[in-house]
DNA sequence: CGGGAGTTTGACGTCGATCAACTTGGGTGG
DNA sequence: CCACCCAAGTTGATCGACGTCAAACTCCCG
């Protein structure tokens, strides 16, 4: 679990975006000076100013916003390879909270080395952004399940989207995948209750749709699960890429 | 409503973003050739190709998408001075439909033209990188709306939302505003219903909160309302800007 | 005067919340 | 190695917010 060793992620990325030598090299740079994160901390504060943003190397973590009246609402889920805290080019504080579900290692950058990264390698940077457009898809997918789905398949989406973005950046190995969830994690963003979620799962169990347990999921009959949750890949595994100009300037 | 019409957005802008004289004359020349639509027709659908992209000159737009069993979900409004579409340089098929509901005029643009930009005006590329992070902030206060909160403040949050994202880019000039909407799409992007919609609506008017008819909204009460809503205008009026770096190369 | 889109109303049904208790199991210390 | 402990998972009874369906009403607009 040190910094030595390598993500798998990264190979995917370099795959995915045609990198340069100099491009992975770069990258690679970036992640060597990492942190270490027990699990279920908090990273980043909502309403606390925030002046830096990470490269998450490997475990999970969860952006989330508190309410008022203490009910939390998990936003998205941070798998490795993503970028954290990227809204601090935008905003002065946090406008929502992001903690560790797993231990984590996190590569801290600062605002210079990013606009360093759009300098120096523009690519990269398209990269980049074209990954900001990927999450507000996935956003908008979550919309849907939280407006108009019912619990069944609200749960089946989210764990079929989940087992795709795993196997996407290369991060499973056989027919299952691990989720370090706690279903009152499942229901703080299904937008449901943990005794709700846990009804639903057990009826996903009985018709032989998942296996999930000991924080490991097994998806049965993805086909069948596809079907009655409406979950539809594109918005994972779909990428313009390779097409247009690609020029050595930038991506698209 | 013809193409020499000034938006009001664009100064706007210029005064946030500190456009150069160059910059100011790049946008506008973009927006230039513009193209008329009528209320209530498409103008993306999810799953075609997609390969152009607009800005948004005058006019509202509704993201949204439509389930097998009919039901729709609306992701997200587009107000003008917003582009629309930027998701394809990401994927080779629209994930949503989008269409407008007002009489709209947009400025289309192509993927080469966006490349353009990149190129040649690195600080408006990167303004509309830093809108792609707001636009993300606003879809994460979607999320809570939709996942954690009630009927009434849902809808309530919407109300302040759009009020505060019109005035923001110059959209309003007295105490209301205009909001193009039927109660059917306010049921559609709340993940309620029509009817429930106008019950709650009511309840808004006889608690005296807002008024609303004629597709004006008149807000009465906005420290009350926001507070039974849980609404924080950080998302929409909140800015990192003139900061740090802030070079001649790019706004961060 | 007719028509259609949007709004309003009512009766009734249900999905999922709520609350509280119980169970399970992995971890820890004695 | 056992006893205990605490977090996570499970169960049941009850309740209410919101959905559903169908009808009526309003108001433009022709």
């Amino acid at each position: 679990m040190k910094a030595t060793q390598p993500c798998a992620w990264i190979s995917t990325f370099e795959r995915l975006f045609s990198l340069s030598a100099e491009e992975l090299d770069h990258l690679k740079r970036l992640t060597e000076r990492a942190e270490e994160i027990e699990p279920r901390r908090k990273l980043i504060d909502q309403g606390k100013p925030c002046e830096q943003l990470f490269i998450l190397k490997t475990g999970w973590l969860a952006e989330f916003r508190l309410l008022r009246n203490g009910a939390r609402q998990i936003l998205n889920f941070r798998l490795p390879g993503d970028i954290l805290g990227i809204e601090c080019l935008a905003y002065r504080t946090a406008l929502h909270s992001m903690a560790t579900l797993t231990r984590c290692t996190v590569a801290p950058l600062n605002i210079e080395d990013f606009e360093d990264i759009h300098r120096r390698f523009p690519r990269l940077a398209s990269a980049l952004f074209l990954m900001t457009l990927r999450e507000g898809a996935i956003l908008h997918e979550w919309e849907v399940n939280l407006g108009r789905r019912s619990a069944l398949p609200r749960v089946g989406h989210l764990l079929l989207e989940l087992d795709r973005r795993l196997r996407a950046r290369g991060l499973a190995h056989d027919e299952s995948v691990r989720l370090p969830l706690t279903q009152e994690d499942i229901a703080e963003c299904t937008g449901l209750t943990t005794p709700y979620v846990n009804r639903i799962l057990q009826k996903m169990r009985g018709l032989e749709l998942i296996r999930f347990e000991q924080q490991t999921l097994e998806i049965l009959d993805r086909a069948e699960l596809a079907r009655t949750t409406g979950f539809d890949t594109e918005y994972i595994e779909g990428w313009r890429l390779g097409r247009t100009g690609l020029s050595s300037e930038a991506l698209f």
